[in-house]
DNA sequence: CTTTACACTTAGAAAGATTTAA
DNA sequence: TTAAATCTTTCTAAGTGTAAAG
């Protein structure tokens, strides 16, 4: 490892390279980009790589130098390379293999999903027997719970009590709901009038480790200074964690360590293969599996201490409404968890301390008090932001904010917004289309790369793609990032023509892998763009995110990127779910549709999750479950067979009765069995897809709840506690003939 | 302009709670 | 009653996009 993390801060070469020529005055201005200085020291620990599902794609390391981001000024002219001598790239790793793979037809229009998959759902009547029943559980316990002999005796009146009680509170929340939607907006920019709140919620402090527990150094008892020991303590208790292995995270963490040691430990403790963290180690685990046995009671008493502390600092008051707050809670200090090859895996997460923080609250509100001998870092009174309190974390340098929670009025106002701008986009989407398509043929450079880069976006909802810095994040792209080597152009393959195969990662190191047929004239200028450039370059080297949405702006009203994202995600669903409604299916086939266009968006998205760690088990249940009912309905349909013998001809009733019971069995059985084989489908398709954080970001509510209204379903079945109260204000605006 | 700072949305993992199965 | 599966909540990283600073 000597020298891993580079810092590669790079030797950032702004070579401004004029691009020899071509006068270029009819086109875009160059862009520069910040040097990739790839060679980023990438330490690449090979040997590991790993299983990994989402592949951290290992691109090798490719080194090289700046390349000259030579432009190619003018579509038609080919210019020479300028190629630049100081490029060496070594391989890029090798890819790992995965699935997803939503493969579209063409036009650029949202895409037609594969509609097989299955879903859950095939709760209805049954939960709700349950919930009864588990509501009247919960009142005897709030009673001082007995076992299950009293369980038993409850009768009745008590259920329905019990349901009564549940209803009215219910209704009590509803008219305490602040319903901002009914009221005028406020001028532009003011967030708010009023805010008061109590500041964050700081974590505890360090407790020292008790005498027995100790940390060992190259076999020896060592007794670290509290500092050391704490960052010692975030270490042990990360050991059961992949990260540990890794070669950036250990030598990250290590170097941090060492600077919260005293000279003499520092001294001493030189390398951490020697280091014995086992004993902190257990004692953590020990202490998890501890919180996990206590008692019911003293579960409860930590429940209500918690309350408190939420009703304390969870809560704010703005512009005369209590409202919840997202994050009170002060990032506790710890090693820093970045996702994929992150260079700064392991670094030290400082605890953050009220002088570090600044407070944001009305003038004339109660200013929140600084913990005992301490002070803000500042407090300041401005309505033109939503954040309650901020402070700036050391490992990335960025700030960090306490906001409200997602159902207050400031988020949820926000979140109507954007639906409302990405149905403006349905308005304009044709004429866009057709402007885009024609500037696939424009004579300048940069106009054709940003029409497919708009293509890219609005066909297969790739996310902008900021610039990064380098060398300071993984390695990540969005669309106007995207380099020579995340696409092969295939002129034909599978049969189809003009394929694209996209492969990079994206947002979260989520890997994308893409197999799609795109229209000639994007697949000609694909091959034009990749003339003369080499691996890290960028495909699209005259186009960024601020050109793009400058022109998207100049389209529509508040368009940029990531609208199309939410545009063509909510229409998706709207015709999905068209497609696949049919009032004469029962509530579970109709969840099963609902479920299969979420399942729609989240795949274009590229919603990923890993899959549960237990998946392959319980998969192997579910089919052994599946077996064993095979092997009992053929038992039933044997029997009913040899019921039907013994039955004919005689006309004996209770022969009758008997092929009668038999072939219902054998009906059940046929029932439970499908459920089962569904239930198992949708479960392997669900794999790796994660349906939640497009039902959360990106499908406009209100075209959820006017299908649930459309279907006589019921809304809980599609949208938990936390998801209504989200959508409070879509609930209550739509009705059954909303259109998105 | 370009670069950087800031504010806010989107994201999957992990922890925790609840439900279901054994 | 326990264990396992599943759903929900919390956590915080990692994006997007705009405005201010240089």
């Amino acid at each position: 490892m000597a020298e891993d993390s580079n810092s590669v801060k790079a030797v950032e070469k702004e070579l401004n390279d004029n691009p020899g020529s071509s006068g270029d005055v009819l086109v875009v201005k160059p862009k520069k980009k910040k040097a990739k200085a790839k060679g980023k020291a990438k330490p690449q620990h090979e040997g590991k790589e790993k299983t990994h599902r989402k592949m951290k794609t290992p691109k090798e390391e490719s080194m090289d130098f700046e390349d000259s981001g030579d432009r190619r000024s003018q579509v038609n002219v080919k210019e020479e390379p300028e190629e630049d001598p100081g490029f060496v790239t070594k391989g890029k790793g090798k890819k790992r293999k995965r699935k997803v793979d939503n493969t579209t037809s063409e036009a650029p229009l949202p895409k037609k999903k594969k509609k097989k998959a299955a879903e859950e759902g095939q709760e209805n009547s049954a939960t709700v027997k349950k919930k009864i029943k588990g509501k009247k559980d919960k009142v005897i316990k709030e009673e001082g719970g007995h076992s299950v002999s009293t369980k038993k005796k409850k009768t009745k009146e008590e259920i329905e009590a019990a349901r009564a009680l549940k209803i009215k509170k219910k209704e009590e929340e509803e008219k305490q709901r602040w319903r901002w939607w009914e009221e005028e907006k406020y001028e532009d920019g003011i967030k708010w009038k009023f805010l008061e709140h109590k500041g964050p919620y700081f974590p505890p402090e360090y407790q020292t480790l008790p005498d027995d527990v100790k940390f060992y150094y190259n076999g020896k008892p060592v007794k670290l200074s509290l500092p050391a020991e704490e960052v010692a303590l975030f270490f042990a208790q990360m050991m059961d964690h992949e990260y540990t292995t890794k070669e950036v995270f250990r030598n990250n963490f290590f170097r941090d360590w060492r600077k919260e040691m005293t000279l003499e430990e520092r001294q001493l403790i030189m390398d951490l293969n020697k280091c014995d963290f086992g004993e902190l180690h257990a004692m953590h685990k020990q202490k998890v599996e501890a919180r996990k046995n206590l008692s019911k009671e003293e579960k409860l008493v930590n429940k209500e201490a918690n309350q408190k502390i939420v009703d304390e600092y969870g809560c704010c008051v703005l512009d005369h409404h209590r409202e919840r707050i997202g994050n009170f809670k002060i990032e506790p200090p710890g090693l820093f968890r970045g996702r994929g090859d992150h260079p700064k895996q392991g670094m030290l997460k400082k605890r953050i301390q009220p002088e570090d923080v600044i407070i944001n609250c009305s003038k004339d509100s109660r200013i929140p008090e600084p913990p005992a001998g301490h002070r803000w870092k500042e407090v300041r009174h401005d309505n033109t932001v939503t954040w309650l309190a901020s402070w700036t974390e050391n490992v990335q340098g960025s700030c960090k904010y306490v906001m409200l929670n997602a159902n207050s009025k400031l988020k949820g106002e926000k979140d109507w917004e954007k639906y409302e701008v990405a149905r403006k986009l349905k308005t304009c989407v044709d004429a866009i289309r057709a402007q885009y398509q024609e500037d696939l043929k424009s004579k300048q450079m940069g106009t054709r790369q940003r029409a497919v880069a708009l293509y890219f976006i609005d066909k297969l909802a790739l996310r902008a793609g900021n610039e990064k810095e380098e060398g300071e994040t993984a390695d990540t792209v969005g669309c106007c990032s995207l380099r020579v080597e995340h696409i092969t152009l295939h002129d034909t393959l599978d049969g189809q023509k003009c394929v694209v195969e996209f492969d990079f990662l994206g947002k979260d190191c989520i890997r994308y892998y893409n197999k799609v047929p795109v229209i000639k004239r994007v697949f000609k200028n694909l091959k034009l763009f990749m003339e003369n450039k080499q691996e890290g370059d960028d495909l699209f080297d005259r186009l960024n995110t601020q050109m793009l949405n400058k022109h998207l702006s100049s389209l529509m009203p508040g368009l940029t990127a990531k609208v199309f994202r939410t545009y063509n995600a909510s229409i998706t669903l709207q015709q999905q779910l068209k497609e696949l409604r049919n009032m004469k299916d029962n509530v579970a086939e109709k969840l099963l549709s609902y479920n299969r266009a979420n399942r729609a968006v989240a795949i274009l998205c590229n919603h990923q999750r890993a899959p549960p760690k237990t998946f392959e088990q319980s998969m192997a249940n579910l089919q052994a479950k599946i077996d064993s009912r095979k092997e009992q309905l053929d038992l039933a349909k044997k029997e009913l067979k040899q019921a039907k013998k013994e039955a004919k001809g005689s006309s004996d009733n209770k022969l009758l009765i008997v092929v009668e019971k038999k072939k219902k069995a054998v009906q059940r059985c046929e029932e439970q069995l499908l459920k089962m084989e569904v239930q198992a489908t949708d479960r392997e398709e669900n794999k790796q897809i994660a349906l939640s954080t497009s039902k959360l970001n990106y499908l406009d509510p209100r075209i959820s709840v006017a299908w649930c209204k459309n279907m006589e379903v019921q809304l809980d079945k599609i949208y938990n506690k936390t998801l209504r109260d989200k959508f409070a204000w879509a609930i209550d605006m739509t009705e059954h003939d909303f259109v998105f």
